[in-house]
DNA sequence: ATTGCATGTCAACAGTTGTTGGCATACGGT
DNA sequence: ACCGTATGCCAACAACTGTTGACATGCAAT
């Protein structure tokens, strides 16, 4: 820490830099923390190991660069409350089609506390304070958001890592209409029905 | 192979397998299957790591033995269709509590392919078998398993592994009645509600 | 008592891992 | 043209991994 940070000046190296998180992204997803090795991230970026740790410090360093994830929910106060069920599924299952960052990050979660730490953040804060804009009872707020991500998060597993059949090959719109209405019953509905 | 092998009599090592198995569920549940060292394992058992290897063969032969698992879903035909879903839960709930099988399975699931290959049979044979029993639209039947699993999985998940606060916090009974209604929509349901 | 086999210990192997330091090169400001 | 520095490659280290083989010990049957 020298200075706050001039507006980050371009620096040469930006080029492997992406080219690193990409890489590490792509590696982190599809085999999990461990499995995925700096040697074979750097080789997909076509650049030499150390040159990772140069620019992030090491393999959790590169990590935590490459798991930065927001979930860029939507502001939900002007989605009528009957639709806010629908609205969070089809926005989950857009923001993943193409960013493998979450998958990258579930993998991780399993096996690695940090990414698991980071995980709770992410649903702990942002999910939550998503659900918590519209007025239920506060009380409840933590445990519906809780509930939804159990949802999701099922949905992401069973999708995305584990690959069961009939969920991979469930085309999206299906998957929201069932998915939806558990959503919107763990938002605004009550326990029992 | 000599015979047909009288009834698996009893070997002088049945201790020492039992103490590695033991072992290697507890560790393959708490790391995950790479992070699972033999050496760890066999420490934890208070033996020589080569033991492993010879009654067990490897590593991917221990995990396999430690990873033998049935969900004992009861039989479903006696059942009042109204009241499935909330047995399903709460038979996971307890089936869970005291074996760490499963979540060494689910941890493991996400990184190692055979793990996971293990996990798609168990829920698609068990899982879908159980749904069939009860007379919906055979065409449906992988469908209604495949969500099933995604709520039960995702419970799983955030409770066992990631650890949400809110869901480990949750009473079980609290959890059957939220999640039952779920399961009960996606097992005798209809999409969009 | 002696043989045969199951059980267990010890040491070492070959490969892979994250990580480090030294050295060449090429860019950008003077 | 010159120099400081950023960028990149190479070789190597130390630690750890699954796995193997040689050797000791003890049980059980002859």
């Amino acid at each position: 820490m020298t200075a706050p940070a001039p507006p980050t000046q371009p620096r040469r190296s930006d080029a492997t830099r992406a080219a690193i998180l990409r890489a590490a992204r792509e590696r982190f997803a599809a085999d999990g923390y461990e499995r995925a090795t700096i040697r074979a991230i750097a080789a997909d970026a076509q650049i030499d190991p150390s040159m990772v740790m140069r620019y992030y410090g090491s393999k959790e360093g590169l990590f935590a660069a490459a798991a930065e994830f927001d979930l860029r929910l939507p502001d939900l106060t002007p989605i009528p409350p009957e639709q806010l069920g629908e609205t969070l599924v089809r926005h989950f299952l857009s923001r993943w089609d193409g960013d493998e960052t979450l998958v990258a990050l579930l993998r991780a979660a399993s096996t690695n506390p940090g990414a698991a730490e980071r995980m709770r953040d992410i649903f702990a804060n942002q999910l939550t304070a998503a659900v918590a804009t519209f007025g239920t009872d506060p009380t409840t707020t933590a445990r519906r958001a809780g509930l939804v991500a159990s949802q999701i998060l099922g949905l992401a597993f069973t999708r995305y890592v584990v690959r069961l059949p009939p969920m991979v090959d469930m085309p999206p719109e299906d998957l929201v209409s069932w998915i939806a209405p558990t959503l919107q019953r763990y938002l605004t509905g009550t326990p029992g029905s």
